[in-house]
DNA sequence: ACCTGAACACCGTTCAAGT
DNA sequence: ACCTGAACACCGTTCAAGT
């Protein structure tokens, strides 16, 4: 419903007539709306889980990183809630102990893990938001919509930018500042192996 | 006000009487409340304009995202607003076309800057929104209340990431980031020097 | 041109009352 | 235990009416 008509759009009142209910009773499951809400970001945060498995460390963070990205596509209205609401549910609280138990076994220690942890966290979260917003009008709309304004030789760079960011693109963008972060990451481990020897 | 109280209790009514009027007086001068935020979305960008002067195009950009955070701390809550709402008025235009023309003096091609512009924004309003959220709380608060768990013994690689996620420690988090972006961004006009002479 | 005040169709939340 | 329905104090927005 989130997904359908915009976290604004949800209403109690609402919410309980499409559950064939009078909106009043869902205050016997949640005890306000925003207990409700931590719930659907309770949802999103079990869709992005870190996956175990064999991979390197490295690769499972990008994975999980990436899949980030995913749930903000596929769910763009509640994607909202994850940078928006505080985490401090257990289920929040096991989420970032899984996270940060595959950056211990890549070799970082808690500052470095838990700077990494922001940096890519910040990057993926500002990147997902705005792909979210450029998605929101046509499936490949430009990010600005050039064709409204009186005058576009007024903005010639604006203008000559606006290929690059048609949806299409945002990938491969993304994949940069990924591939940027995780470049870092890995001479960082090699900088400390290097250390640990000598 | 927006600052005050939270971008959730700003009412028409209640800007109106904050400013001795009945808030109906207030669709004199904006169409909606939406055209009231797209007119504070565009007291931010001014605050955040890209400065000109004599410093070197990679250093003018820097200061340009550094003042972003700077704004995001300002104004935590009407912050919000920046990656929340498209930018497609002719004052959001400007700020583009300046910050593009700061690029290109760079020696970024139109692809490059698109790229490069879009990587920088995502991590900084990133950023931003996570330390806003960090800083809700008090000054020198943990992002998470371990505090009110019963047993913190039970995320032991949260807890010793906690001290390293302070609010006085998200600047140097901020800096990592930064360093990792522009050191990725002089590399890559290396190389592009470097063919020009072959 | 600018403001008022009533009205409309909504909100989140509380609470006594029902089954 | 779970739901209802009325009530309270709000919303954004419209619109005829005032000055």
């Amino acid at each position: 419903m989130i997904d359908a008509e915009g976290l604004e759009q949800l209403s109690m009142r609402r919410l309980g007539t499409a559950l064939g209910v009078e909106g009043m009773a869902l205050y016997h499951h949640f005890a306000s709306k925003g207990e409700l809400l931590d719930a659907v970001l309770e949802l999103l945060l079990e869709e992005m889980a870190p996956p175990g498995g064999t991979m390197a460390p490295l690769d499972r963070l990008r994975k999980t990183f990436e899949a980030c990205r995913r749930i903000a596509i596929r769910h763009p209205q509640s994607f909202l809630l994850v940078p928006t609401r505080r985490f401090t549910t257990e289920a929040q609280l096991d989420y970032y102990e899984k996270l940060l138990a595959i950056f211990g076994e890549a070799g970082f220690d808690a500052a470095q893990s838990a700077t990494y942890f922001r940096v890519l966290a910040a990057f993926v979260t500002g990147a997902s938001l705005a792909e979210i917003g450029s998605r929101a009008q046509q499936p490949d709309a430009t990010p600005i919509r050039l064709e409204t304004f009186d005058e576009p030789q007024r903005y010639p760079l604006v203008s000559a930018a606006v290929p690059h960011l048609r949806v299409s693109k945002l990938g491969a963008i993304f994949d940069v500042g990924m591939d940027l972060i995780f470049e870092a990451m890995q001479h960082e481990l090699a900088r400390g192996a290097r250390k640990t020897r000598a």
